[in-house]
DNA sequence: CCGTCGCTTCGGCCGGCGCCGAAAGGACGC
DNA sequence: GCGTCCTTTCGGCGCCGGCCGAAGCGACGG
């Protein structure tokens, strides 16, 4: 399915672009004249031209996202589905041979892996690992909610504020007051870290239904907290978040509106919160 | 003392991507065929100038730390001391002035603030905010660790990964090492998550002698995990991170080693992390 | 087999931005 | 007061990179 990878599996960068070997990260040579200081001072010592302390590495990663019409792919893609490459150019408003220039950047950058079906190119987000790093930089910009400028985007943001997906797991008033209900019932301790409890484990695997081998046997944390956009609080995020969110939507007590990260609980939704977590259905209307 | 506050607190501004509409990608139903782009100056309308999905947010935080010496600045301040503008610059390999403009660009940002003193400039992170977002982007890149390419380098590498601090916590071998001695020792547990154990708790406050006050309202979480670069497994963070990190350093029991990142464990350090955690000196050295 | 459609390649344009050096502005110390 | 030092402002240079449109390629579907 997925056909092209980027020389690595996680970021980093492969070399592997389309083209030709071009690629050279940043600017090796440093022409620059110069250069002074060889190393006699202590640690922090300046000159050498040749600097690189680092920093070029989170700039490649960074370069990848400082671009607006890159930056718009992937919040796109944070919905957790694929899009074709055309799609993402109607989105974003660009040409889509723009479209094209930018995929294979994220695809070389290895944020984004492609699958090609017929004509069409499908690109998603690389790995759930793409979707964290994602959703850390944007917990970290938000404070400040700017207004909506029209009834169609007041109407969208609030049915993004109300609940959403986050790549895997559940966001918005819908994921945080997931969170709280579990947190007030015990599943789930936010006092000392962030963890289920002994009593949310079972309550996966028993209510849930969840094998408790896929459990223990996961790579990625069993739980962990993800920053609320919206609410500026945490929500369950990890194996356990993407479980519960599967879980809810295969029963249908949530469903996706549209193609976007927007989500509505359902009536037999809203019955089943409350049963299973006490949830008050006007917490989450 | 600090002066310069970008317009925000935080970081730039909320994003807010209208999901509404649209199309509908996903491989298995392809929908597509029809309509693309339905509703009238709907979601993705081309030539609507005014897209903006929230991707410019995303990007204008991505952009800067998308420029090498930028980077190189912002990786510096993560020993979490004050640097002079002179000290940055020099650092980088940059000329004064072109720090200046970086050091403005930072500020403005919000993702420095500045602290003058006489003809000195003092800039740090804004704020513990920041240092996390900067050691979350730098967990995701690392994989692929590059060989030094002279002995000095090869050295101060290899005295980083042995141990350093990230921002106010203990991070590299050192910082992993004693991760796992508390996991082993049963006060902090990862099974479930990332959180303190009660028996954890109480050794805070009665070995490390920290005030239990201190521990319960801190805004901070009081333990997560921090994705350590060098060994690639989580170590302590949150207010427990930091005082643990503290506490080492005032018994001097670790010694920073330079102005950089780097620490040592010193002779009487490795007696008292075997006593109180019961780590091997062999391991940390 | 041919038209349509989605995507890609290529050339060209243009704006942004990172860099520097020279010169100026303050602080400090003598 | 007068050098010295740290920092800032300004002008100018050059390149990178994002954008588009036109043309080409390959997959479908009649």
């Amino acid at each position: 399915m997925i056909s092209r990878f980027s020389g690595s599996t996680s970021l980093g960068g492969g070399p592997d672009s389309p083209g030709a070997a071009s690629i050279s990260p940043s600017g090796a040579s440093t022409p620059l004249g110069a250069d002074p200081t060889p190393l006699g001072g202590g640690p922090a010592s300046p000159g050498d031209g040749s600097a690189d302390r680092g920093g070029s590495h989170l700039a490649r990663l960074a370069r990848l996202l400082a671009d607006d019409t890159r930056a718009t792919f992937c919040l796109a893609l944070l919905n957790g589905q694929a899009w074709t490459a055309g799609e993402l150019a109607r989105y974003a408003g660009v040409a889509p041979s723009t479209a094209t220039e930018h995929i294979n950047r994220l695809i070389d950058g290895g944020l984004l892996v492609e699958a090609r079906q017929g004509r069409h190119r499908y690109v998603q987000l690389a790995s759930p690992d793409v979707a964290q790093l994602l959703e850390e930089l944007t917990a970290h910009l938000d404070p400040p909610r700017p207004p909506a400028r029209s009834l169609r985007q007041a109407t969208a943001s609030a049915a993004l504020a109300r609940g959403r997906t986050c790549y895997d797991h559940l966001a918005g008033r819908l994921g945080v007051e997931i969170t709280g209900a579990m947190t007030r019932t015990g599943l789930l301790q936010q006092r000392t870290g962030f963890a289920l409890t002994d009593a949310g484990l079972a309550w996966l695997t028993e209510t849930l239904d969840i094998p408790a081998a896929e459990l223990r046997e996961s790579r990625r944390p069993l739980a962990r907290a993800c920053l609320d956009w919206t609410e500026r609080r945490p929500h369950l995020a990890g194996v356990a978040g993407a479980r519960i969110c599967r879980y809810l939507m295969e029963h249908r007590w949530v469903d996706r509106i549209g193609s976007g990260r927007a989500v509505r609980v359902t009536r037999a939704g809203e019955v089943a919160l409350a049963d299973l977590l006490g949830i008050d259905p006007a917490a989450i209307a």
